[in-house]
DNA sequence: AGGATTGTGTCAGAAAGTGTCACAAAGTGT
DNA sequence: ACACTTTGTGACACTTTCTGACACAATCCT
């Protein structure tokens, strides 16, 4: 597989944790099973440990103490957690899934480098526009 | 864990102290128990050791003797306290928990290398498309 | 010194996170 | 269509972490 995709739909189980697809579970195990979830705009990224310090990497010109600075740096970090896959399974804390609206049923979308999750009615309501194809 | 990612929301016990979060924890653990906290705009900035002499580095280029980089040094100096992880928390001085407001529930943010202590109410969310993500 | 205040260690119960397993569902090969 | 393999679900027991409290030590004040 080269990169995340497809729409998959799995349920939660009783502390909140995501199984992973396999399909993407044999795409991440080449990797680490370090991932990042970060808080969209209603939904959630999760970023392969690689792939986020590629866009860490693109705030490394801000400047920590300039207060307009920080405060773009402090969104960036906060929106974010570290887990782990353990057990094939990831752990979504439960401020990340309040969040993303995240109840029992979570689609997966694939986004080749990173994927999101999204509660199923949220993501019914986006239009699909014109994808050129 | 490769810094201090997330958003968590702790309590002061009666004394206090701030229970750190296991995550942050381990990370500190591999440094040093020694911390120094800095109180910034409002809020509380937590350096462990090592990045607070990081940054006491980059001051080293001021001019003690010139009147504006002595009023900064001291604004940076005056600020901070050292404090210690005794076991597994900190204990915030009274003067530095009334300059950030905190009382009992603690909103403490992730930034990579050091970590941030906010009375929750002030800490104000911006809105995705501000941010440059 | 005596009493108040502040700081420290510890612990029990609650809450949150983790490993595992049996079964169900879906996918595969013949 | 059948048996077999892989994947996903739900549940349970267990571990770790967090909270709130208490007892005690150190410090400060008068």
């Amino acid at each position: 597989m080269n990169g995340f995709l497809g729409t998959y739909s799995v349920s939660l189980d009783d502390k909140g944790r995501l199984n992973v697809p396999a399909k993407f579970k044999s795409l991440l195990e080449q990797d680490s099973p370090q991932l990042v979830t970060c808080v969209m705009d209603g939904f959630l990224i999760v970023f392969p440990q690689r792939e986020w310090a590629a866009n860490e990497e693109k705030l490394s010109h801000l400047n920590a103490f300039d207060k307009s600075d920080r405060n773009r740096l402090r969104e960036f970090y906060a929106r974010a957690t570290e887990c782990e896959i353990k057990s094939g399974k990831v752990l979504i804390s439960a401020a990340q899934r309040e969040a993303a609206g995240l109840k029992k049923e979570v689609t997966i979308v694939g986004m080749s480098k990173t994927f999101e999750l999204w509660a199923p009615d949220r993501l019914k309501k986006i239009p699909i526009e014109q994808t050129g194809l």
